[in-house]
DNA sequence: CCCACAAGTCGCT
DNA sequence: AGCGACTTGTGGG
C-alpha cells in the first residue's frame, strides 16, 4: 500500500538537502529549496529504523566530504528505480572518480550506447540521487558544462569544491 | 502506436 | 561563432 520512505534532511555548508530513504536504501536526494523548503512530516515520526538512521548518518558524512572536496569512503545502499538504461548510466557515473570529469559521450561509449549521448543526458536529469551519483561532474565534449536539473549555478560551484578548473575562465 | 522533447555531438559555413 | 543534421531513450496523446 506504501511504498513508504522516510525523508530527513541533512544539514551542510552548502544548505539543506532532503535525503529520501526506502527500506532498501537511499532512494532520493533533494537540493536545498529556499523558496519551497520542504520538511518531511511523517505521520508517525516514531520508529524509524535504524538501518535507516544508520544510512542517514553515512550520507550525511558521504554529502560534507563531497561539498569539502573530499571522496568518502562508504556510500550507503542506493535503491534507484528507473529503466536498465538509467542505471547503466547512473553505475557509470559513479565509476568517475571525485576532482576528474566526463563527457556524455563517455558515458555513452561507456555502457555501450556511443550514439546515445543525448539519453544518457536525460538519464542524468533523471538522476534521483545528485552528487553521491556524480551526474556533476559530466560536461559536454567541449567541456562546456552543459545543463544540470539543479541549476546549474548549483553544477559550477560543486565543481569548483572539487577542485576542477571550469573551462570558461581558463 | 505515433509524435515531440532532451543535461549531446559532429560537420559545415 | 552560429546553424543544422543525426541519433537514442523517455514521456505524453
Amino acid at each position: 500500500m506504501n511504498a513508504q520512505f522516510v525523508e530527513l534532511p541533512i544539514s551542510t555548508r552548502a544548505g539543506k538537502f532532503l535525503a529520501r530513504f526506502s527500506k532498501k536504501g537511499l532512494a532520493g536526494l533533494d537540493f536545498p529549496n529556499e523558496k519551497a523548503l520542504v520538511v518531511p512530516k511523517r505521520s508517525k515520526d516514531g520508529p524509524i529504523p535504524a538501518e535507516i538512521r544508520k544510512w542517514h548518518r553515512v550520507t550525511e558524512v558521504v554529502l560534507k566530504k563531497i561539498l569539502a572536496g573530499h571522496e568518502p569512503k562508504e556510500f550507503p545502499p542506493l535503491d534507484l528505480g528507473g529503466t536498465e538504461f538509467q542505471k547503466s548510466v547512473w553505475n557509470a557515473l559513479r565509476k568517475i572518480a571525485l576532482g576528474k570529469t566526463k563527457s556524455y559521450g563517455e558515458i555513452a561509449t561507456a555502457i555501450g550506447r556511443p550514439k546515445a549521448v543525448r539519453a544518457v543526458g536525460g538519464a542524468c536529469g533523471a538522476n534521483p540521487v545528485p552528487i553521491l551519483v556524480p551526474c556533476h561532474r559530466v560536461l559536454a565534449a567541449n567541456n562546456k558544462l552543459g545543463g544540470f536539473s539543479g541549476g546549474l549555478d548549483w553544477k559550477r560551484g560543486l565543481l569548483k569544491r572539487e577542485g576542477i578548473n571550469l573551462p570558461s575562465t581558463g
